[in-house]
DNA sequence: CAACTCGGTGGGAAAAAGTGGGAATGCGTG
DNA sequence: CACGCATTCCCACTTTTTCCCACCGAGTTG
């Protein structure tokens, strides 16, 4: 699974190299086939291998179609996903589109996150880690599968 | 288990030599791969055996993802996991954006926790720890988990 | 007391990864 | 049909990372 935080950047293309730790899973998992969408609460891109994300599609279709928030979920979630593909040095295209949805400029952050990766514009991405951390002090409500949690 | 706290130093490349007291027993328990993360509360990192940094992570992947707690909490362990592995002799590799975070500079201390290790700017220890002390002293109200402890 | 061993430290060379740009190809358009 | 724009593919350069070896100092032993 990925993990990890890593510096990228994009090149005047809009080139982002992968990393290549990752680069070797994503070719064995979906040959190298990704798919690229937006967050629906923050201002990054979800990037998933091709069979992750089919599982996703599904389970966002299955939504009851009338009610509202699923609706919105679905547009913006499926309404944006793109496909990429890893070229033969191992980048992916990010789409004009979605770059500025991200407000993506030349160094972004690279976040792994399971079976996903989020990608953050580096600034915002510093910005909003020090404001989660500051809402953690104030130990504001837990849910409780976190009240258990032993790490 | 990890128990101590030791002073260690990073050199130019970021790199820690681990106690040898510690090298066997990690060897043995996970071919000397560990995981380095952040902790959330203070500015320290969390260093793991793989196969207990694991266990964490799926407990961390099967919160829900539409919690924003949740989420953070993710967003932060999961996101900043990084692999690393004992080299010939003995060192581990601290990648720049953790030292960064942790604002590592030249010694640091790395403290036994059990399952795991903490890993600290040396001066931010030592304050830390004059901090615990002074507070501990105002006995403030103990959560019911502590009330009960024999120590 | 000298020599050896072990843990810790530093640095240099080889390898790999990241980066940029140019040529070729394809597509849409006038 | 030809032209221009955009995309893709590929190559080459630069930087970073990794691997390996040598040194230093303290503690131990013959």
């Amino acid at each position: 699974m990925f993990r990890g935080a890593n510096k990228v950047t994009l090149d005047s293309k809009g080139r982002l190299a992968m990393p290549t730790r990752y680069r070797e899973r994503i070719v064995e998992r979906s040959n190298g086939r990704l798919i690229a969408t937006v967050d629906r609460a923050d201002r990054c891109l979800l990037i998933y291998p091709l069979p992750e994300w089919e599982e996703i599609e599904l389970k966002l279709r299955r939504l009851p179609t009338l009610n509202p928030v699923a609706r919105r979920l679905q547009r913006l979630m499926i309404g944006h996903a793109t496909d990429l593909e890893l070229d033969t040095s191992g980048r992916i295209l990010i789409p004009p589109s979605l770059r500025e949805y991200a407000t993506l400029s030349r160094t972004a952050m690279l976040i792994g996150q399971g079976n996903r990766f989020e990608l953050w514009d580096e600034a915002l991405w510093n910005d909003s880690r020090e404001q989660w951390l500051k809402v953690d002090e104030t130990a504001e409500e837990l849910p409780p599968e976190l009240e258990s949690l032993s790490l």
